[in-house]
RNA sequence: CGCGGGGUGGAGCAGCGGUAGCUCGUCGGGCUCAUAACCCGAAGGCCGUCGGUUCGAAUCCGGCCCCCGCAA
């Protein structure tokens, strides 16, 4: 089929690439222009740009794509259909409407839920069993065409985003080629979508903080769904100290030395080999790996002996 | 020129002008029914790199390389 790809980070390069295996002619390829990132502002191309490049495709890079120089290079471009995965730009009607085959959209969650920017790490922080991808025809909402087909995919308790991205995006790509098949053997019928929905919004610095007072339960799927970025954070003697990695602690008491002397919410109670034991204000919890500001990530028991700490030290203050 | 932190034995840190130290780990020995617990002992570092200042530098000055936090 002549297509037009969108996408932009990692997540979309797997479908892009499939596309291409599969003998897809891909017209163009639409990703965020550079945008400056990292120390020092330098320009970065998206992860889909040095994909496509690597192909040999050609790309383009339009600021606002709701643009009616955008839109005729479009109709230039005459894509039966379009696919769009993480882009990062909402499409406008008449670009919806312009290729035959319509526009398909590639998401990492199992819609409705978590439509939006984040449905990966929102999955994993609010504690999801299992998501997944879902293909679906784009209308004008966020999220909301009707859906083409689904892939589940299980949430384990120690997962972490960066796993399921991985994961997510071969399935997507599988997915994508699937329903293309379909949709090109006129079997696949659009689904509307139905049942309990939400929204993964994007991710801002409040949510990358660690409320003590929450569960063990709560604090750790925040730090997993956080991994490998954003990241999550809380204080250390008045430094900002990353957690990349926690376990839950058993809750039976009597299988923790520390379990009858608790603590406040955030006190380190416990030293032992795999990291420091942390009491939240329901449960504790293991940290295992932390990364101090303007350090590397390292164990979290190395951290906390080498800077002398003692057990009864709070965080998050 | 976005702001900032840092490179010291295997790991994490201290030292910041005068013979390199702490915690952990490692190795050997001991205690113990046993142990990741405890006790005794040992090994292991040209202090990122190049150059300068100095009687003398990990410590001061300059260049370079590398790592990272914030912001975007």
């Amino acid at each position: 089929m002549r297509l037009v790809f969108m996408g932009t980070p990692e997540f979309a390069v797997p479908s892009l690439q499939a596309l291409v295996a599969q003998g897809h002619e891909i017209g163009g390829v639409f990703t965020q222009p550079d945008r400056p990132a990292g120390r020092g502002k330098k320009l970065k191309p998206s992860a889909v740009k040095v994909a496509a490049q690597e192909l040999g495709l050609l790309v383009f890079q339009p600021e606002r794509i709701k643009t009616p120089e955008v839109l005729a290079q479009l109709r230039e471009l005459a894509p039966e259909g379009i696919i769009v995965v993480a882009y990062g730009q909402i499409l406008s009607a008449d670009i919806l409407k312009l290729p035959p085959q319509g526009c398909i959209n590639v998401h990492a969650s199992l819609l409705p839920k978590y439509r939006g920017a984040a449905p990966i790490h929102w999955a994993v922080m609010k504690g999801e069993t299992q998501t997944g991808v879902t293909t679906m025809l784009m209308d004008e909402g966020l999220d909301t065409g009707d859906m083409l087909l689904k892939a589940v995919y299980p949430i384990s308790e120690e997962a972490t985003t960066g796993e399921l991205d991985e994961v997510l995006a071969q399935q997507g790509a599988e997915l994508l080629l699937k329903t293309l098949d379909q949709l090109a053997q006129g079997t696949l019928v659009p689904k509307p979508q139905t049942g309990e929905t939400s929204y993964a919004s994007l991710l801002k610095r409040e949510h990358e903080k660690i409320d003590w007072t929450r569960s063990a339960q709560d604090i750790h799927n925040q730090i997993r769904g956080l991994n490998p970025y954003p990241g999550s954070y809380t204080t250390f003697l008045q430094e900002n100290l990353k957690i990349w990695r926690s376990r839950l602690q058993p809750s039976d008491p009597s299988q923790t030395k520390t379990g009858e002397r608790g603590g406040v919410p955030g006190e380190v109670v416990e030293v032992v080999n795999e990291g420091i034991i942390l009491q939240t204000g329901s449960g504790q919890i293991l940290v295992q790996i932390v990364q101090p500001a303007g350090k590397r990530a390292m164990p979290a028991r190395d951290f906390f002996l080498g800077r002398r700490a003692q057990v009864g030290e709070v965080l998050g203050q």
